[in-house]
RNA sequence: GCGCAGGUAGCUCAGUGGUAGAGCGGUUCGUUUACACCGAAUUGGUCGGGGGUUCAAAUCCCUCCCUGCGCACCA
């Protein structure tokens, strides 16, 4: 077995810093060991993995990311989403951070000073249940057999060991942050800023403690906020029982009312009962009392607007511990609210020693039973609901009346403002309504939590009464009497205080992100916040819409008196081929890793953004990342090509003269305009943030226009007993193509460019890496004439046309992979011209007509008589043959070129049709009209010479 | 229930009033020394249905159907 293994060979061939960047191909005997090689051979493949790593370490030496608050120029920013400091990289994260990495690395084109911050998230219950998991599994311990402190030194370690994962994967991925500059939320200062913000927004009066219903994760044992909540549809029951009238009989023979309910293990909690005072069929009710069977006990009936008559029997049992709506009936009412659930979701009601005790749902199922038992159950059918499930833990949350911390929302109406007003932009604009509608039906944030990992909240208690204050509802108020205290630094007498246990929420740190990072919260503004804060750009999903980025805005305007960025653009949500959500339970999710190991991470890059950034959500697809794979491949064969050149020359690299000065052929003239027009195209497409079109852009150029068009039609300067200077002015004009091409491809693809611009050579003397280049004003047609340039273009455009046509053409005589066939060109009178543009002779365009049409030869002969069935076609250039001697066949020229015809026919007809029409005429855009003419013109043409040539076939 | 986004070629998606596009796939041909991770040709669409506005609609309006997402919810 021959195994491969390609080794970087720098074999320096001129004194021009060109080097063999190609591989000298080694092969391995069988024992595995590298022997000399046989021969050098240059690798057709890219070989990605020790060019990126070369990069990683150049770029991190250079320091030439870092974010320079003392630079004169203008300053551009972006902070990235802090990742969870255990996390690992999925695909979202390449999208997300692709985006950011190009725009990052276009401001510094553009001469901006830039500064990418990173870092990391400490993700409190994420976090923390890992850490808890593991215990358990290793050790068989809880948090609470280690202790708050020991255990908060174990996640501390966990942090250490398995933090910096998700760093050094965005790195794999070629992101220029400023590494230097990386923090984490539960950095010292960063932590400083929180309880800072929390005694802030404390003495304004904006948080505030109370007991109030929250979502309550019965496996995290924690409050949680609204929008950690999921609400998904569940195939679940609907119970029918009967309760007693408490005033009739009381011993089953009496009045009943049937009540409707899903969760009967809560009814040892009702303590009344509820119809809608409008409902008829209940009016008499109201008033009396019913029996709750167990713990028996007489309840009231209440009449509430909140019932909804149609559904169920129209009845309601109220608890109000654990139903949200229950227990603001309890309140109108006067109802009180029994806990009977432990916080772990158990059954706590010694009264029912049945239940008591009993894990929620079989608590469910075991009350149902004592129902049907007592006779009580009058039906049980199937129906689906939604219920509330937390967001890690993935379990119905249960709605649980705590006493918690909540904060009402600061500068909500001027963050409304901000973005309704578009002094943040959204992209794509359809979020803004989302926002919006969040802000204007905004509800306090519960910000308390009952984890240990996390920032702990600023509040201590006077340790005589501290039992006693844990129960209350406490505001600024309070502290103002002393009973509490509430500050960035615990009272001065520890000995005599108490800190309140719970920690807050990850977001109520993470909102603080864009400036929190750069200054501290007390003292000057740092340089750094002076010089980078607001920040540019925000890249994010908009999953997080409501968690992150509306409280950022909040905070910012609140904190800072500025918004803390001007765009936002949310990247798509990558979902799987079926459209299913990425997830690591489906399996489907691929690790990116593996993707930058096979495709390199700029082929990651380039086919990811080709797919993903406009829609709402898109469909992944590994196809897109090979297609990026495979451009990355084209580019380093076409530069391949390029520097196998330089061996065949005889006299230097580059014309003495500019290149406007030099015979520039049409074709030269053409490319050099297109890599020119590219620029512009870019420009406009990056600026709406429209990657996918700018992928397309630089595809499209590279490809099709430069490959395709241009190296193909120019290999026969390089051939044997060539032109030696046109040879050299080819070479100028593909160097030019790369020297403005490179640049413009490098924050996509930001490796195999660098390799590439150093490896050719085309920085020039002095000149460092690509990701440190501003791209100049220069045109690389600078100083050609305009008309010389129109006049190339179009010349180079009716010669790609023709050459398409006569491929055609063979593909209609299945000659299509044959390259002997001779073809005669007798041109039109305006392309007798040939040599117009640029002062090169018609042979330049023979040459590249014969060479794309893939001709055999090419004569250019305007008195050319062909022999009757001769296959010919129309182009722009004039008639062109294709005497095909043994091969012709009347009929079937005859058949072809009637075809032709018809179909020329409709085209005139619908022509005809538009322009006879006066309305179009009088309405439409004269340059509509205007095209309309010409086309009607030239497809009345083409008929005439169709028929003609039909005739003569005849 | 309210809101948002989408429905265009077999697949993934571009295309906001003026000749329906790309990539992938399929088919046929081709290893000519940059590249088979390639080249050439070719296949393939009454642009979700219906109605309207307009000289002209994939594009604007109305309506219906389907899909996805968000918010709110009925115990």
């Amino acid at each position: 077995m021959v195994v491969a293994r390609t080794e970087p060979s720098t074999v320096v061939i001129d004194d021009c810093r060109r080097v063999f960047l190609f591989p000298v191909l080694y092969k391995a005997d069988r024992t595995g060991i590298f022997t000399v090689p046989e021969m050098a051979e240059p690798s057709k493949t890219y070989n990605p993995a020790d060019v990126e790593e070369k990069w990683h370490r150049r770029w991190d030496d250079s320091e030439c990311f870092r974010g320079d608050e003392s630079s004169e120029k203008q300053g551009y920013s972006i902070v990235i989403p802090p990742p969870n400091v255990t996390g690992i990289l999925h695909l979202g994260h390449v999208l997300n951070n692709t985006i950011q990495d190009i725009l990052c690395r276009r401001a510094r084109q553009a001469d901006r000073a830039v500064l990418w911050l990173p870092g990391t998230d400490h993700a409190g219950i994420a976090t923390q249940t890992k850490v808890e998991r593991r215990l358990r599994e290793e050790e068989s311990k809880t948090r609470h057999d280690l202790g708050r402190d020991a255990f908060l030194e174990r996640v501390w370690q966990w942090k250490e060991k398995h933090g910096g994962i998700i760093t050094t994967q965005l790195k794999k991925l070629g992101c220029s942050c400023d590494w230097s500059r990386e923090r984490f939320t539960m950095d010292e200062g960063y932590s400083k800023w929180v309880s800072h913000v929390f005694v802030k927004l404390f003495e304004e009066g904006l948080i505030y403690r109370g007991r109030r219903m929250v979502n309550w994760c019965p496996v995290s044992l924690t409050a949680l906020s609204d929008e950690e909540v999921i609400m998904k549809p569940q195939r679940s029951k609907l119970y029918t029982m009967r309760y007693e009238l408490a005033d009739t009989q009381g011993n089953g023979t009496g009045e009943f009312l049937e009540i409707a309910t899903t969760r009967p293990e809560t009814l040892m909690g009702d303590t009344g009962v509820a119809v809608n005072p409008k409902d008829p069929r209940y009016g008499r009710y109201v008033g009396r009392t019913i029996l709750r069977p167990f713990p028996r006990a007489a309840i009231p009936i209440v009449a509430d607007e909140h019932i909804d008559i149609e559904f169920g029997t129209g009845v309601l049992k109220v608890t109000p511990a654990h139903d949200r709506a229950d227990f603001e009936i309890g309140q109108r009412h006067g109802l009180p609210a029994i806990d009977v659930l432990t916080p772990d979701g158990h059954v706590n009601c010694p009264e029912v020693p049945q239940l008591h005790g009993l894990e929620r749902f079989e608590a469910r199922r075991r009350a149902v039973e004592i129902l049907a038992e007592m006779d009580l159950l009058v039906s049980e059918e199937d129906y689906q609901n939604n219920i509330g499930f937390s967001e890690r833990a993935d379990v119905p949350i249960e709605p649980r009346l705590s006493m918690q911390w909540f904060l009402r929302y600061p500068s909500v109406q001027r963050a409304i403002d901000a973005v309704a007003g578009d002094e943040i932009v959204f992209r794509p604009k359809h979020w803004k309504k989302t926002y919006l509608r969040w802000m204007e039906n905004i509800q306090d944030w519960c910000i308390s939590r009952q984890l240990w990992w996390g920032h702990r909240i600023p509040v201590w208690y006077r340790r005589e009464d501290a039992a006693s204050l844990k129960e209350k509802a406490l505001d600024v108020v309070d502290r103002d009497r002393g009973e509490i205290h509430v500050g960035i630094d615990s009272p001065a007498d520890p000995e005599n205080w108490e800190q309140d246990e719970d920690v807050l929420d990850t977001w109520f740190s993470s909102w603080l992100w864009p400036f929190a990072t750069m200054t501290e919260c007390e003292g000057a503004d740092s340089e750094t916040v002076k010089k980078f804060y607001p920040t540019a750009d925000l890249s994010t999903g908009p999953d997080i819409i409501f968690f992150w980025v509306a409280r950022m805005i909040m905070a910012g305007l609140h904190f800072r008196g500025e918004s803390p960025f001007k765009n936002v653009y949310f990247h798509s949500i990558i979902r799987d081929i079926k459209g299913r959500k990425m997830s690591k339970s489906l399996g489907n999710s691929p690790d990116p890793l593996d993707l930058i190991a096979q495709y390199g991470a700029d082929g990651l890059r380039f086919g990811l953004l080709r797919i993903a950034p406009t829609g709402t959500d898109v469909r992944y697809d590994e196809k897109q990342i090979e297609a990026g794979r495979n451009f990355a491949t084209k580019l380093w064969n076409a530069c391949r090509y390029r520097q196998m050149q330089d061996g065949n020359q005889a006299d230097g690299h580059s014309p003495a003269r500019p290149l406007a000065e030099c015979r520039l052929s049409p074709f030269d003239i053409d490319i050099l305009a297109r890599v020119e027009r590219l620029r512009g195209d870019l420009d406009i497409a990056f600026e709406e943030y429209r990657f996918n079109e700018a992928t397309a852009l630089l595809y499209e150029f590279f490809w099709s226009n430069f490959c395709d068009r241009y190296l193909e039609s120019i290999k026969e300067d390089f051939r044997e007993g060539a032109d030696v200077e046109r040879k050299v002015l080819t070479l100028a004009v593909i160097d030019e193509v790369l020297r403005y091409f490179l640049p413009l491809l490098h924050p996509v693809m930001p490796h195999i460019t660098e390799e590439i611009w150093e490896q050719l050579g085309l920085a020039g003397d002095g000149g460092g890496p690509l990701a440190t280049q501003v791209l100049g004003a220069q045109s690389p047609l600078a100083g050609v004439a305009a008309d010389a340039v129109a006049a190339g273009r179009e010349l180079a455009a009716r010669t790609y046309e023709a050459a398409g046509r006569v491929r055609n053409l063979k593909a209609d005589y299945n000659l299509a992979s044959r390259k002997d066939v001779p073809i005669i060109l007798k041109p039109v009178e305006e392309c007798a011209v040939f040599g117009a543009a640029g002062g090169i002779g018609a042979g330049r365009v023979a040459m590249t007509l014969q060479l794309l049409a893939g001709a055999g030869s090419l004569a250019i002969d305007a008195t050319f008589a062909a022999p009757g069935g001769t296959p010919s076609i129309l182009t722009d250039l004039g008639e062109i043959c294709m005497p095909l001697d043994g091969l012709i066949d009347m009929d079937a020229e005859r058949a072809r070129v009637g075809k032709e015809l018809a179909k020329v026919d409709t085209e005139v007809d619908k022509a005809e049709k538009k322009l006879a029409n006066p309305k179009f005429v009088e309405n439409a855009k004269a340059e509509v009209v205007e095209e309309a003419r010409q086309r009607l013109t030239e497809w009345q043409e083409k008929r005439e010479r169709l028929s003609a040539m039909l005739e003569n076939l005849a």
